[in-house]
DNA sequence: TCAATTAATATGAAATATCATATATAATCG
DNA sequence: CGATTATATATGATATTTCATATTAATTGA
């Protein structure tokens, strides 16, 4: 096999880098389910917001931070934002007045709720063009993948 | 198995989608390699430009948008200050006026020939983590679902 | 109990990103 | 050819992000 001069130099290292697959993989299909979130007015780091309240309503801002892979100063006034549109409500902790509880409003719920079953029927479209065994062994890997780099900052996450 | 009351809330959605995932991997994964990134001062996008760089040299900006997974505006601006930093050079191309070619600099070639490596070893460091079989398979995976993912939208990528 | 320390969130100021669009060049086609 | 359309990059204006640190509240331990 050989290769014509004019043809583009074989790429050596980012095609085949396992940082570039993850960064491209998520960049991608975050922009395809970009089309249901950007219909209702949502940027992605709100979506992120929104479903991680949907598991854990009432959760505090650095916990919120923590799961939604969102600074906390930027989530702090992403929330406030979310909050002036009634997606969702600050609460402070009556046990520590330290701390922010965000809690989803009907609106913000209604949104969620719309969006969480559209984001698993989006994964399952993806899913499903892959063959069966790798299909059911991606995300067991990435889980996997994930403990390993968690482990490593060793940072007790939430 | 019973569950206290006062337990966490089970998650249901967000810890097992697809896409939180590969942003939380990718996420962490870049954060762990950016102790090396950070102590030749530079951020993570202009490391991307520069291991890009070291696959295309003179790739002109437009590729080296998608192939970066950096917006075009955006990364003209990166360009301009990387070059005044003095570690690429951009050169309009003779054969398209339109189009501008990038290329490292001496010392960008010297920092990229550095992080590279680097790059290469953290990923192995990461696999070495996972039992043998996975690490094989995790890296054809990912290639696969990106397949998937921009076949998708079809812009044919660069 | 009251310093001192730690933790959670907010904020100011500067840097950066985004979006739409301008500019410049090239390609197409009547 | 000359007009029209398409492509590549740059830029202006605004919004967002970042980083360091301020503020407020809780915890610890002398």
């Amino acid at each position: 096999m050989t290769t014509s001069v004019n043809d583009p130099p074989e790429e050596q290292f980012v095609s085949d880098y396992l940082l570039y697959l993850l960064a491209a993989a998520s960049d991608g299909a975050s922009k395809q389910f970009y089309v249901e979130v950007s219909a209702r007015g949502l940027r992605v780091p709100e979506w992120r917001v929104l479903a991680c309240l949907y598991d854990r309503d009432g959760e505090m801002i650095t916990r919120l931070a923590r799961l939604s892979l969102i600074e906390q100063s930027r989530l702090t006034r992403i929330i406030m934002q979310m909050e002036q549109r009634g997606l969702v409500q600050r609460q402070s902790d009556p046990e520590d007045g330290r701390r922010v509880r965000v809690y989803l409003s009907e609106e913000g719920r209604a949104t969620t709720n719309e969006l969480v079953p559209l984001g698993r029927i989006h994964e399952e479209g993806l899913l499903a063009q892959l063959p069966k065994a790798k299909a059911k062994a991606l995300k067991p890997m990435l889980r996997e993948l994930l403990n390993i780099i968690e482990s490593a900052s060793d940072v007790p996450q939430n």
